[in-house]
DNA sequence: CCAATTTATGATTACTAAGTCATATTGACA
DNA sequence: TGTCAATATGACTTAGTAATCATAAATTGG
């Protein structure tokens, strides 16, 4: 599954969706990563932004990585079974 | 061209090479997207951190984009021309 | 419905990034 | 090499995010 993000809510809820697909509540990320419950909570329903040490600490827990590209023109559905 | 990024400082060459690839100056491109030149600056050379929103601001003034997905098997230079 | 777990919210403190201004350093090129 | 533009650096202020703790609200399973 691949996520597109324009604007910092985009990446709270791709956090959410993959959290809830490798089935990890909130704390259990939070030990992963070492950002606490209570933020990742202000993340993913957008209640506070976020920095980028803070997002890259949660991807890689999560075994997710971002890639930046020119904005695309296909859409995110049809690029996911690219991989 | 995509970047792969991992670590802030991933980012911070990302947006170098997009700007320059541009052919716009820090000044120039501090104007079109409200983040100032010593701010883009010290991004750029991995000085300091960054907030995702003036993340998103560069990238929108870039005309860029991120994905988020699952770390990758496949290198970014492979990647390349589906694109 | 109850109990336990999970998530959300609120307040405070501490830390860190952005804005701001001044200036130094680097780089391009006539 | 001298000048101008571009980039980097440093200091200081402002502002916003994370940690931390406490607790409320919501969700889930029995």
């Amino acid at each position: 599954m691949q996520h597109l993000a324009r604007l910092p809510k985009d990446v709270g809820h791709a956090i959410r969706e993959e959290r809830k697909a490798k089935k990890l509540t909130q704390k259990q990320l939070a030990s992963l990563s070492g950002v606490w419950q209570e933020t990742i909570s202000k993340i993913e329903t957008g209640t506070t932004s976020t920095k980028l040490e803070t997002l890259f600490d949660l991807l890689a827990a999560l075994d997710l990585e971002i890639t930046i590209c020119k904005r695309s023109k296909i859409s995110a559905a049809e690029l996911e079974d690219i991989f």
